[in-house]
DNA sequence: GCTAATCTCATCAATCTCGGATTGATGAGCGCATTAGC
């Protein structure tokens, strides 16, 4: 889908989230579990970040480990940077594997069952709802109308004040930009209202 | 050039309140999305 390149859109320059580089052993786990399960629930891809991120601290040595996860929390806070990582790994590479794969007809009938079975499985192993106070919301309102494009610094620092995951911030304002675009497609702006309300004096 | 990150759009599903509206979560992208960092 191609994005607006509007000249009024406020796009961030330079602030999108740093690139991740998967290891080899990283991206055999990753693999591995795309063949099981290109659908993961919320709990696989939650158990396979850990996993991911345990990978990670496995192959550096004890007191590089020590530098790296001084503690606990720091070792949670890398496990979720790894599962927003993983999560766009999975929809890149199931967009990839759409594009190279015309599978053949006899296995896909059963393939698709599976795929089915699969999909529900991961339907019913969704993330819980967020529900946001009105305090959040009212921060998160103010900083779309100052701008609906935040960068990944921005989106995070939103994150840390209002107390919620930085991944939360950005579906949000996903969800947001996409039905005020809805909301503005419906709606005629002000000029063609007031040309409208001339049309109906006139008659 | 490869691929992680990001975008819009459509749809599902939880929640609030009683059938439908609102809104967070997720997946596709069909001439098989685009952008941008390494």
């Amino acid at each position: 889908m191609a994005q607006d390149n509007s000249p009024n859109k406020t796009t961030p320059v330079n602030h999108r989230r740093s690139r991740t580089k998967f290891t080899q052993d990283q991206l055999k786990i990753l693999i591995k579990a795309f063949d099981k399960n290109p659908y993961p629930g919320y709990a696989t891809k939650q158990k396979l970040a850990l996993e991911v991120n345990t990978e990670e601290s496995r192959i550096q040595n004890e007191v590089t480990r020590m530098l790296l996860f001084v503690s606990l929390h720091e070792y949670i806070l890398n496990s979720l940077i790894f599962f927003s990582s993983l999560k766009i790994w999975f929809q890149n590479r199931r967009a990839r594997h759409q594009k190279k794969s015309e599978p053949d007809e006899d296995l896909e009938s059963s393939q698709d069952q599976d795929h089915l079975e699969e999909e529900i499985q991961s339907r019913e192993d969704r993330r819980s709802r967020t529900n946001y106070t009105s305090l959040q919301l009212h921060a998160l309102i103010e900083a779309f109308s100052n701008n609906p494009y935040p960068g990944f610094d921005s989106r995070e620092q939103l994150a840390k004040e209002i107390g919620v995951p930085e991944s939360r911030v950005q579906i949000w304002f996903q969800n947001r930009r996409s039905r005020f675009h809805a909301q503005r497609k419906r709606e005629p702006d002000d000029g063609d209202l007031e040309q409208r309300q001339d049309q109906e004096q006139d008659l």
